[in-house]
DNA sequence: ATGAAAGCGCTAACAC
DNA sequence: GTGTTAGCGCTTTCAT
């Protein structure tokens, strides 16, 4: 069954078929109710693939992420998916797992579909392995890192505004001896958390030295790894601040197996606020960076490459602002919750 | 760039450019080296709309989830995704949030885009919204519901295996007074769940009375509620089991509120084995269901109807095991843990 | 073994 | 406003 049938039927050509399936003013009223019963009665569904040849245009954007079972991608898969759809776009989701083959192969799989615009999820990547992308002038949209160039878009993280109010939000706390579970150090966005923890605490005069400050990698593992460590020191800090969510999942992990009562004995600050941050226990203070919002972006920047008529010198820049969320893994510090009488919170949730 | 340009600059025609690329074996090995050559030189990867066109294969698999958010979810995308790219398929991703009209906007962009197969993966969704599909003759897999016929194909679950060594485990921890949280009731494997359930108590004479029997609804909110319903009644159970882990992890949080130490006070088994389960605290023992092997089953299936030469009546039935994880969250009944001097836990996690 | 040409299902000139 | 037709990029007969 294909657009002749529908024509034949209808008794019409196949152009003013298409016209009319295609909602087309000019097309007679009384054509495009005839053809549209015919297609209604018929069940048809107009050929995409053919759709795409003779237009040129395949309405699918390549969405590239670490690994779909890292929590911070469900939700970005989500959004972004729930806009395309609203759009009439269909997504190519390929995932990575920080292995250049496959992202070789992602891009590989991208061009031959011929997707309209990618948007790259994937921290901390090689951007040499775009190269065939830009080669086919296929709009890009980067998070956080890389200059901006004709069609490749940037969407920036105010990582300091979030992580400043986690940081004050501590010292209000009473709290001084704040250490930073750092990320991988060779990604970008990992060491503009850490600069931005620095930054914050030298604001206010608190010390943040080496002591403070043990690597992680973004994993629970990690995590429990740096907590331990942590924990082993002299001069123990009475809060941690963390790269990301995973990490302080392993820093409540590792506190938990060795008796350490959160927020009482210490308090914890994530960073990302993946949904797992509502379901542990107790729930999870963080910085939250907002994944829907950031798959809002990076749709509409695609979409706005794609629809520019002019070619820009450049794609457009976003920017996408960090926040915390108060939830339950943090306190006032012991000393002062003795004198005040040993209340758990100080600071009501909201 | 197109084939014709590749045909030219190797100096062959179209077909045979088209028959090196394919690795047609009886092109002369001289001209498929050209070929390849000019196709390496020049970057060119084959339209994959156009050969869909030519061949009637769209290469694509569809995939229909509740919402890729719901933790259950991830990782069966990721491990179809994984398998279908080793086969050369991309997948087509939909979500429904269990709404009729989304189903029916997913069908529709499967049936437009062609898929070659759909796995069904929303548990409790009208089959009747498929009709277009069976219509059109696509290959389907559903999990656990309806009868097989041509061209579909079902997994079936083996409930009782898993949820029969959760009783049995919680009840050579002395617990006699074991409640279960349902599933929604509307959900046939919420019902399954629940028989097995009924069926293990009963088998080995303990009481599954309707007071030990309290319904949730698949969320961490209706855990919470259906915790606290049952920690409201005069004869408390010692332990619980849930219809899925979402709902254990609601146990657990009303259970954190209110002062109840897990496992101390109260065992808590969940169900599914989603990643989250290890990433609560204590880590929860639970049912696993095996998202991997599910996506993988269901891949095959699909494929395996692709392949088939010769129609067969009707599709192949799967069976996938559930098997009890060990992990933190049970341990010996309060009463036997004083006789035995307290310990935490009797049996080791595996 | 290779090439010429038809045609997959659709859209968009172009002519009427 | 409607119809005729070329052609999107590829595969695959059918000749040679």
């Amino acid at each position: 069954m294909d657009i002749r049938e529908i024509a034949k039927r209808a008794k019409v050509s196949t152009a003013t078929a298409s016209r009319a399936i295609n909602r087309v003013p000019t097309v007679n009223p009384q054509l495009a109710k005839r053809v549209w019963s015919v297609v209604e009665e018929l069940g048809y569904y107009p050929n995409t693939q053919a759709r795409a040849l003779v237009s040129g245009r395949s309405r699918i954007f390549g969405l590239i992420v670490s690994e779909i079972t890292n929590p911070f991608f469900p939700e970005i898969v989500q959004v972004f998916e729930r806009i395309a759809v609203q759009h009439d776009y269909e997504i190519l989701l390929t995932s990575t797992g920080n292995d250049p083959k496959r992202m070789e192969s992602s891009v590989r799989r991208m061009i031959e579909r011929r997707v309209e615009g990618v948007a790259i999820m994937t921290f901390g990547m090689e951007e040499v392995l775009l190269e065939d992308l830009k080669l086919r002038k296929v709009p890009l949209v980067f998070v956080d890192v890389g200059p901006l160039r004709a069609r490749v878009s940037n969407i920036r993280i105010d990582y300091l505004h979030g992580i400043r109010q986690a940081v004050q939000h501590l010292a209000a706390l009473r709290h001084e001896k704040i250490a930073f579970i750092t990320g991988p150090r060779r990604i970008k966005s990992a060491r503009a958390r850490e600069h931005a923890y620095l930054h914050s605490m030298l604001e206010i005069g608190l010390p943040a030295d080496s002591a403070f400050i043990v690597e992680g990698d973004h994993t629970m593992e990690g995590g429990m790894a740096a907590c331990a460590l942590l924990l082993s020191k002299p001069d123990r800090p009475t809060a941690v601040l963390c790269s990301n969510d995973m990490t302080a999942i392993g820093v409540m992990r590792k506190s938990y197996e060795v008796g350490i009562t959160i927020p009482r004995d210490l308090s914890v600050v994530g960073f990302d606020d993946i949904r797992l941050a509502q379901f542990v226990l107790p729930p999870l203070t963080t910085v939250q960076m907002s994944q829907s919002e950031l798959a809002r972006l990076a749709f509409h920047a695609l979409l706005t490459e794609v629809e520019r008529e002019t070619p820009a010198p450049e794609g457009s820049e976003y920017t996408l602002k960090t926040n915390l969320v108060l939830r339950e893994s943090t306190s006032l510090v012991a000393s002062a919750a003795k004198r005040s009488g040993g209340k758990r919170r100080e600071i009501p949730s909201s």
